[in-house]
Parts: C-alpha cells; sequence; structure tokens
DNA sequence: GAGTGGTCTAGACCACGAG
DNA sequence: TCGTGGTCTAGACCACTCA
C-alpha cells in the first residue's frame, strides 16, 4: 500500500522538477493542497515536511511554502583552520559575536583534553545572510588563548571579529565529527528552522604542534541547506601498509 | 508557552540520564504514555521522535520503544580507502553484496568524471550488525576497474567481497560531501528505520595518483545511530599563506 | 488473539505576516 | 483583519510481534 504523503511528495518533487512549479514560487495554501490531493492537514504538511528536508520547499510561517532555489547553499568546509577564517562557512554577511567566561565541563574536557573545570572563553557566533540566520557555532578556547586574555574581560564584537581573523600558530591535526539530529528549542529559535528538520552538528578539534587542544568548536547547520565537505589530499604514494 | 512535545521529551529525557529508565528497557506502551502527560497520542509520539532524533530512544514495530545502549555505534571514518578496508566503516557482521553494471548518468557524471554512458559497474553493499541492517552503500567504479573487468560478467559475493579488500593502486585524493536529508522509501526500508528520522548521506570520490576518479561511493547511514569521523593531519608549519 | 506501533482523519485553537 | 502555517486533539483502521 503506498503512503499517502510520500505519493504527494512524489507528486511535488516532480512538478519542481519538470518546472511546473519554479524556482521561488509560492505553492498553494496547504489548506488548499489538502483539498486537492483529498487528505487532510496533518497528512499534507508530512509531504511537505519530507520536501523541506530534502531542501526541495521552504516553510514560511504567514507567508506560505515556497519552492526553494536550486541546491544547497551552506557549505562547510572540513579540516581547516577555524571554520571563520578563508571563507570556510561560507560568506556571511553580518556575524554577531559574543563572548563568555566558563569553566571546562561534561564533554568539553574529553574534547578539549583539559582538566575539569579549566577557565575557557565561549565565543558564539551567529552567521547571517539574506536576513536569515544560518549557522550557529559554539567556539571554545582556553582562557590564556582567548582574546580577552587570562583575566576573561569582555570585548567588543569588532575586536572578536578581528581576532578570529587573526594568523595563529601553526596546527597539526584538526578533528572532526559529523552527525545528524533533531534542532534543540534554542537552535530551532535562533536558526529560525522547523523542529521537524534535522541539523547537521559538526564537533571540530583543533590540535597545535605541541599538542595541546587549542580550540573546540561545536557547530550547527539547518539541515535542509547545509553540506560539509572534506578534502584529504592523501601524503605519498609509499607507506601503504596497512592490515 | 512551553511545547508539550518538548516537555515529554526532556522529562523523558531526564529519567533516562538519572537512570530512571536504564538502557536497554521499555517504555510504557505509546497509549499509556499518552494517557499518563494527558496528551493525546500523535503528540506523544512527536515526543518520542526526538528522542528516537538523537538516538536516545529505538522504537521497534509491535515490541515497544526501547532506550538505546549509550552512545551511536555506526561510525564512518572519512579519508581512507575504500569504505570496507580497513574497518572505515565498522565491523560489519555480515555484508550483502551485488553488482549490476549500468551507464553514468546524472550526478555520477560529475562525480566521476567521466562521459555520460561509461559503462559502471554499481557494487550495492547492505552491512548488518547484531542482525539488523546498519547502513547502505553504493559504489561506483569505472567498468575496466571492476572486479567483473570490461566484460561486465556476473561476480560471486564471495570475491567481490576479496575485491574489495584487494590492495589498489595508490591514492592522491579523497573528496567527501555529508549531508543530512530524510530517508527514500528504499531507504527506510532497507535500512529499517522511521521515515521521521534523517540519515546521514556520505558523498566520497576517491582519486588516483593519475587524477582519474575510480570511485565514488554514496553512503546512507541511519541519523539517529551514526557518526562521521574526519581527521586531517596538516602536512607542515609553513605554507600559511593564505589571505 | 492481544498488544504494540504506523498511518491517517477532521476538525480545533494559537501565532505569525501583510495590508 | 485575514490568510497563513504551528500545535494539538480524540479518535479510526492497518501492520507487525509474540504467545
Amino acid at each position: 500500500m503506498p503512503i499517502r504523503r510520500q505519493v504527494i511528495a512524489d507528486d511535488l518533487r516532480n512538478q519542481i522538477a519538470t518546472g511546473q512549479l519554479k524556482t521561488g514560487e509560492r505553492l498553494p495554501s496547504e489548506a488548499l493542497l489538502a483539498v486537492q490531493y483529498e487528505v487532510s492537514t496533518p497528512t499534507l504538511r508530512s509531504a511537505l515536511a519530507l520536501l523541506q528536508g530534502e531542501g526541495l520547499v521552504e516553510k514560511i510561517h504567514g507567508k506560505g511554502n515556497f519552492v526553494r532555489h536550486g541546491r544547497r547553499r551552506i557549505t562547510y568546509v572540513g579540516g581547516g583552520r577555524t571554520p571563520f577564517r578563508a571563507g570556510q562557512i561560507v560568506s556571511a554577511e553580518r556575524i554577531t559575536i559574543s563572548t563568555t567566561n566558563l569553566g571546562a565541563e561534561g564533554h568539553l574536557v574529553a574534547l578539549l583534553g583539559v582538566p575539569p573545570h579549566s577557565p575557557l572563553t565561549e565565543i558564539l557566533c551567529i552567521c547571517h545572510e539574506d536576513g536569515m540566520p544560518h549557522s550557529l557555532a559554539r567556539i571554545y578556547v582556553p582562557r590564556d588563548l582567548s582574546p580577552a586574555g587570562e583575566s576573561g574581560a569582555p570585548v567588543s564584537e569588532q575586536r572578536l571579529g578581528a581576532w578570529l581573523g587573526e594568523p595563529r600558530p601553526p596546527l597539526a591535526e584538526i578533528r572532526e565529527r559529523v552527525t545528524a539530529r533533531p534542532p534543540k528549542p534554542e537552535e530551532t529559535a535562533a536558526l529560525r528552522i522547523s523542529s521537524s528538520l534535522a541539523v547537521l552538528d559538526v564537533t571540530r578539534a583543533a590540535v597545535d604542534t605541541t599538542g595541546r587542544v587549542v580550540e573546540a568548536t561545536l557547530l550547527v547547520l539547518p539541515g535542509d541547506r547545509a553540506d560539509a565537505y572534506f578534502l584529504n589530499q592523501l601524503p605519498s604514494p609509499q607507506a601503504e601498509n596497512d592490515g
């Protein structure tokens, strides 16, 4: 027995692919679509949720459902330095930054490899594009490496932006983990995404040449718009001795 | 106003964290939980869907909802050779493999960098663990590099397994892209996952030292159980000239 | 057959956006 | 204010698992 929401999603997906529904165009209201497809509104909404997760449709509360322009636009490039250098997170028009001082706890202890309650600075970044938030990053830095220094004094947003762009001692290693999970309530609010969407959760640790973890980043990207790319140039044609 | 499904999910999450609900334990039936929390069944189910997406709860049709054992267990390690060498996809108890011959089309053309309709071999792998499927991989190889050779003759599953483990000419580069998206109907069936879960979609291209793409892999992992790890050893302390 | 989750219905009421 | 999507209700019927 065919699942009705899948049938509806297939039909709409087809209409988008063939150009019957054009990029940027508004779909009929959910109520009307429900009548047309002869299903209840929850069923129709679950069909739209599929297309939304695929990045084909964008829902805007109070306005309607829109065919999204082409493919995914937010790109995280792994293996680099900080997410905000060298365009690793795609050109953000505006970045809102703030810092907080706190002690290491939970997985941050393991991630940074520091003793519990070590002084850290949290740098919270919300990147915007086209007036919409499109990524959320929490960067944790040992206090002595932070822009405020040991004191942990407040730092202006402008100064923080400059600090993120400054050159740093060379890194030896980047470790990254990528997961898909439902957004937390704060994240649905900050990113203005539906709670039925998954987010890409990127956890990143940067290790310097002395083996110290100089930065840990928790990055959250909306699953309908984001890709993470990783490029690994393999070192040398020899040293191929694995099991 | 608090969202009821979030309140319920928070409460159950807390019970799991504090050990009131133990690992492997069955939760009360959805009908009973709905009565206890004084919500309708769809609302209660949406609360469970959140916990399922977080990997805390596993739903089994006809049996119930169970507290999952600890953390995510399926690990994809990026940057390596093929996904099935050197345990890059965690130890699979059983792998079902089959091949199909086809011509390159769609994104495969771009991914492999071959002319349209070039002969390819598709190797379909379904990995099982604990009797449950836990990953789905489609590996595309130019026909002349495939285990069947130019002829495209059928190859036994055993021979395919051996072929995947064989050493290959050295690679120069691995390109990987990770995305979260809802599962396609075939994927919910093959992986036996709920359609409300996201999957981790890993697309991978392996380039040899001549610049030829010798393999492209489309890997689908259940979002509630899977992590992708990437480790990048940065080459040298110099060459830090970026803009 | 009894109990479970999977899908769906036909509404209700609230919150957001634009005129 | 009106139309939109967001959340929720109180059921129904089907499919799966196990005794």
